[in-house]
DNA sequence: CGTGTGACGATGCAGCTGCATCGCCACACG
DNA sequence: CGTGTGGCGATGCAGCTGCATCGTCACACG
């Protein structure tokens, strides 16, 4: 066998090209040549490392979301003594883009996410965090006590999240604006 | 003169079709021939009528957004005599894409939403009609009087909404559950 | 009854796309 | 010290893209 690479963080290295390809350009201008460019590689090398354009994207997604669900975790156990409001607040709030890494983060979930409107495997690629994000949510609005119906309001607060989240990025609104907002409506929904 | 033709409307056939592009393979895959073809008219007509493919998406973008003003303003006649927060809620629940009408129009502006969050130019488009819903929306909070701080509910409701379409579009939950999820969450706000 | 002009179709073209196919080169193994 | 194999670059190709450029046909006007 000859040279040693590390296939993972080669191909890690890839995807984090392409979500800088994402996040400045948009998804329909991702293109093998583009990212190999952003990568700084050539673009026999993404070849190599991703049989179709499909396999990258798709890791590309798993990449965020692994890197996204362990921010979350991280944030989770830093506030596991706060209140249930607190859980949710955090939890919620770092999916906003307030600084560069989330805004990274974000350009690529509202990216897919606006793809999985006309494409069904895409729509089930994302539709496992969904559930799982709501789900928590739910289950801290439910020990939080102040909501009559859990599962609707968590259905609700994400979407709010996405919503704003997209709207901070397509400068709707400053990202101060939305996280105001949502903590001024987290304090309505569960009382001051 | 030759031929008369009614201008508007032939770029409004056109930007129909557009519009089931977007809503059936998306915004990225919007070409001159695929358009064409979907209006059942040849490559050159689409040209013909639209002198850059910029011109094109913007038109259509113009005529869903006027579409879904006048049905808005048809709505809120209808219920001009209801309190705020029934002009409030048939007004946001109008943007839910729970009918083949507002599916449409949804998926357009999911579509150029997104876009919207790498092309300066495309935000700049969508800009005024956001502007112009959050102050209405904020305008009927106030006057509810139930909400303390109605601009930072408004960001939030209409997020909310946006969130609530996408989610629905992309299968992630049914519309009914988008619908009662709000009107959940409206009672929560607005009380009761 | 020309005839010019507007509405449209057909064709061509340079550039980009994803992908297959080569060939080279370095290094771990026998 | 071969040598084969994994990592990688280069090239080629068919298909699509937006757009410019033609040709053609019908009709309202003088």
């Amino acid at each position: 066998m000859p040279k040693k690479v590390d296939p993972h963080e080669r191909r890690a290295q890839i995807a984090r090209a392409l979500h800088r390809v994402i996040a400045g350009r948009g998804l329909d201008e991702v293109s093998l040549r583009h990212v190999a460019t952003e990568a700084g590689v050539s673009a026999g090398l993404v070849q190599h490392w991703f049989r179709t354009k499909d396999e990258m994207l798709r890791f590309a997604l798993e990449v965020v979301a692994e890197q996204g669900q362990a921010r979350l975790a991280r944030r989770g156990a830093e506030i596991e003594h706060g209140t249930p409001r607190e859980a949710v607040r955090a939890l919620l709030v770092e999916l906003l883009p307030l600084d560069e890494e989330r805004r990274l983060e974000a350009h690529v979930a509202l990216a897919f996410g606006a793809r999985a409107a006309v494409s069904p495997e895409i729509a089930r690629w994302v539709r496992d965090g969904m559930d799982q994000m709501r789900a928590f949510v739910a289950d801290r609005l439910r020990a939080a006590g102040r909501v009559g119906d859990p599962e609707a309001a968590a259905v609700a607060l994400t979407a709010m999240v996405d919503g704003l989240a997209a709207h901070v990025l397509a400068e709707q609104c400053t990202p101060e604006a939305a996280e105001a907002a949502f903590d001024d409506h987290l304090d309505t929904v569960l009382g001051l």
